[in-house]
DNA sequence: GATAAATATTACTTGACAGGAATATTCCTT
DNA sequence: AAGGAATATTCCTGTCAAGTAATATTTATC
């Protein structure tokens, strides 16, 4: 999985960017009034969304519009689906490893 | 969805040790060890992880088994599923928002 | 081509965080 | 109770990222 992701979705205001967008795609201009954020900071947490490949650009006219990419999603998505046994399987290793540490103590102490 | 899940795996050592645990609980010492971290660190990254609510500690004797906590990958997993319907639906709303422009257009210059 | 709107970039300051070393704490063992 | 293993905390330092203000760039309009 992508840290770049994470880090990207790290910072508050760019959450908040990327839930906007789910609605659908916005111009900078749009997305900086609805989230009550100056311009530049606008550009930049978009900057990095874009960089971390979580959204592209589209130019139209004088705007650019932003829009998410479904990628990263999906690998996130993918991503969680192997930690999904851990809740589904009630799978709690706790007792295995503590057998196993039984084991390596009964085996006497001479290690390795 | 809280910003902090985002915060804690934004950090590739810190994203290691999820995926570490993904197979099962470890002590400290362990996670180090695979890991090649210090101990400090170690345990520091822990920490950030606990306050998280992504793992939770269970002391056995002189070790402090740590293990991953169901609840914020499935938090994870229900807001990812708001985003399903990006990909699934092939939902552009490119046009839509396009046509709207168009609209107020027409509608001439008089704001408001 | 000049002007203006929309957006991007830069420079600066500040705060948060990671690594490393040293130290403190907790708990087991004898 | 003493010693030692396992883990947590603190202090220090350097780096990186975010906010702000100012400026540059692009593109449409006239």
């Amino acid at each position: 999985m992508n840290v770049s992701t994470f880090s990207a979705l790290a910072e508050p205001n760019r959450l908040d960017i990327v839930e906007l967008l789910r609605d659908g795609p916005l111009p900078v201009g749009e997305i900086a009034d609805r989230l009550q954020l100056g311009q530049p900071q606008t550009s930049k947490h978009l900057r990095v969304l874009n960089e971390a490949g979580l959204v592209e650009v589209q130019p139209v006219a004088n705007k650019r519009i932003y829009k998410l990419r479904a990628q990263p999603f999906q690998e996130l998505d993918d991503w969680l689906e192997t930690f999904r046994r851990m809740w589904e399987e009630k799978f709690d290793n706790l007792e295995a490893y503590l057998r196993q540490l039984q084991e390596q103590d009964h085996r006497g102490g001479d290690k390795e």
